[in-house]
DNA sequence: GGTCGTTATATTCTGTCAAATATAACGCGT
DNA sequence: ACGCGTTATATTTGACAGAATATAACGACC
């Protein structure tokens, strides 16, 4: 039994320092309702992978009408719609995202990238206080 | 009836731009457990004013338990718990900061501030595009 | 030793958000 | 005309996070 590690489960706590993760995130309110955020920026992206609201849900693991009502939000908040959607036709429709659509995903990952950079240092800090 | 302002109830959506409002939050992930976010912080704070964890709880109108929970998941996150309580006493007792309940506060703000900070130009024109 | 306001903890209840379900409409191909 | 896959929308169902509730323990002070 020489070497054996005594009586630990295979993933046990002991001495095990869970990898840390920051999330930066931001919150765009437009008076009490919530215009963008993480969950409808991945939307955004899955959207534009996909050239599906539907097949954006599934990837989200979302029901449609949810992912339906966020974008209903998105385009009520911003000056134009972000989302434009066909319905009919031979593939049954799609999804894409505007111009503006575009625009907005765009200026949300630049400011990910601004802030993931601008607190660095501070993270790495915090970092040290985790287990 | 001229001058008056035709069919519109006092707070009517007509031609009111929503104050939109820019919130940068962190989330701090510990393997699957939210070890700090928006709320836990928010905790801290009230904690270090109010020196009581239920007063605290009040403030943010959460129950007593939930606000216990949080500080336990933050106190077994870090290597050195952030929140130190003490029971009975003349005043029931009460919570307060450890050092590295300060620390760890400290450092938080200031991601705040530097995200802020280094994303303000992109929330500007960001802002451009909503109503 | 009794009171008071707090921390600490388990158990039950409930309100809310999202999932499920159902239905309609659309329009290009065949 | 019909089928297909999508968007669009209302209504019902369900899961679960957090609230409520209950109870105990603590310890300084009178």
């Amino acid at each position: 039994m020489l070497g054996s590690v005594p009586l630990s489960a295979p993933d046990s706590a002991a001495a095990m320092k869970a990898k840390s993760v920051l999330k930066t995130r931001f919150r765009i309110l437009s008076g009490e309702v919530i215009a963008l955020g993480p969950g409808k920026v991945e939307l955004l992206r899955l959207i534009v992978e996909t050239g599906s609201l539907r097949q954006a849900a599934v990837r989200m693991d979302m029901s449609y009408m949810r992912a339906w009502k966020l974008v209903l939000i998105m385009n009520a908040s911003f000056r134009e719609p972000l989302v434009a959607a066909l319905r009919g036709g031979r593939t049954g429709g799609g999804a894409q995202l505007t111009p503006a659509g575009r625009k907005v995903l765009a200026l949300y990952a630049r400011m990910e990238k601004e802030a993931t950079r601008a607190v660095k240092r501070s993270w790495t800090q915090l970092q040290r206080q985790l287990k």
